[in-house]
DNA sequence: CATAAATATGATATAAATTGATGGTTTTTC
DNA sequence: GAAAAACCATCAATTTATATCATATTTATG
């Protein structure tokens, strides 16, 4: 069984006559009378009767063409939506977020994105952390926010804002006044972080390691809120953007210090397929990155 | 768009390999190729690209790929039940079943039903347990068995038999000599259901949810024997209708309680297009189905 | 590093679908 | 109540679409 034999049995329905079927489907009523003979031999029914001059559904032949009216509407709508996809108006967005950082920054643009493409289907993970750039690659995911690009691949990556890090203390912290410290000085600290591999916490990737320091302590936090409220109560000292802790310290007695001679400077990056980039739900995300940090 | 697109695109799906699809589908790999390249050509869209030595599908790929399993289920079932109206069967019932009790229900009424309908093709399944209304008006089901129905769609509702769902105990049990019970008192107990979510069992959905109580316990179990022989042990309660246990609690210490209050009456209906309901294997089980019941 | 396994593509052969012409019915029209 | 019109089925011919073959390319495998 074929589409065509569906095609020609809703028209039949809908028009009445073969004849006007055929008007209908752009093709001449022989070609509808060929190819329903054709699809009778092959099932072994018979689905029609000529009854007069008109045709006359059999049973089966009406059982099918109600089939037919079912199929051919999911088909259409896949059709319509495929032409949706193609057009970039709609689809599924599946965003992989490689830190805690990047998942708070895109807290902060979620309403009004949910707002301008109310048909995206935004789905958020983080589960491909470790093989992003390969689930892009594999269309696992459509885009990777990320802090730390990669960029060997052949995958594009748009930067949205640059940023720094600054180690957040209690104002109260013996280093609080200070312009700059030095890496050294916290050999005698308590060290917050998320709790992920030291690989990837730039505390220790590029303050600590490469100082060949050790901290006094090392505790793990999932969230920036309480975090924070750890540092401003002495329990430890933390590195975060400095918008992050702008956008989260409201009240609590904190200040933000720069390494000597070691910038943190930092750009978030959307890595997507090359093939992508174009499409405005994506588009959008790039241009209004920006705009969304509190400075 | 034709079906031989979705062909592909299934066969790809179940065997992996274009080369292994070609095969199933008694073609060569070339002809699939050129068949969906020649369609991401019409759709302007791209489908899969290769990865490696194998394919991966875009995003309007997966999607693709789910609208033709769709679309194949209903032309297959259309297709079979076409083949035994031609060997002049009287007709092909494939039915759906919701829940557990409908399938215990539907055990009690198999046997004169096959007898009745010697030459029926029937078929059961609960494949489509979360769209079944769905899948009736696709042509994927007949028929469906369920309790809980949906008078939105422009489906048939048959109704078959009324029961009550009583809250099954120990004869032992400290509440089994009780008229009434409060949903209160389930507090303390483990409650027995079948391996469903929540949202589908009347246990939580009317009686736990609506009074924001949390049972001592929750423990599934597939098998209805199995749960009255726990329930009769005392290793738990159990919410199910009256018939069910009367057929199958012989000889097991159990006794029936009811809410105070919260009656729980329930009515098993048979939902059909509205073309079928004339259909005499369908006539024969709406007839049938109260006698079946004990009473 | 050669081999095997997988997909893409161009040219060609093959199969399938469509058309056009025609004949047979049944309605409609005058 | 004949003639015309509307409609469908079928045959033969043609056009179109489809599948194949041969081949290039890429990537795993041993």
């Amino acid at each position: 069984m074929e589409l065509i034999h569906f095609r020609i049995l809703l028209a039949l329905k809908q028009r009445g006559t073969l004849v006007a079927a055929a008007d209908f489907l752009h093709l001449t009523q022989s070609a509808l009378s060929h190819q329903m003979k054709n699809l009778e031999k092959r099932l072994g029914i018979i689905l029609w009767h000529k009854q007069g001059r008109s045709l006359v559904l059999t049973q089966a032949g009406k059982y099918l063409s109600e089939v037919a009216e079912s199929v051919l509407a999911t088909v259409t709508s896949a059709e319509q939506h495929l032409a949706l996809l193609a057009a970039g108006m709609t689809g599924k967005l599946t965003l992989g977020i490689d830190c805690h950082a990047c998942y708070e920054w895109f807290r902060t643009i979620l309403q009004p994105y949910l707002k301008a493409w109310p048909a995206l289907e935004i789905e958020v993970t983080s589960k491909y952390r470790f093989n992003s750039l390969e689930a892009i690659e594999q269309y696992k995911l459509d885009a990777l926010l990320t802090s730390d690009p990669c960029f060997n691949g052949n995958l594009n990556y748009q930067p949205l804002f640059d940023f720094e890090l600054v180690l957040i203390v209690s104002n109260e912290h013996r280093l609080a006044g200070r312009q700059f410290i030095s890496p050294r000085e916290l050999a005698q600290e308590t060290v917050l972080t998320y709790p992920v591999e030291r690989e990837r916490l730039d505390m220790f990737k590029k303050v600590l390691q490469p100082n060949d320091i050790e901290p006094k302590a090392h505790k793990t936090i999932e969230e920036t809120d309480i975090m924070l409220q750890f540092a401003a109560s002495q329990r430890g000292v933390c590195l975060l953007p400095e918008w992050l802790v702008t956008l989260k310290s409201a009240g609590l007695p904190l200040a933000g210090l720069r390494f000597e001679n070691l910038p943190l400077n930092k750009t978030m990056y959307l890595a997507t397929r090359p093939e992508d980039v174009g499409l405005e739900y994506i588009q959008w995300l790039i241009e209004h990155a920006q705009a969304s940090i509190p400075q």
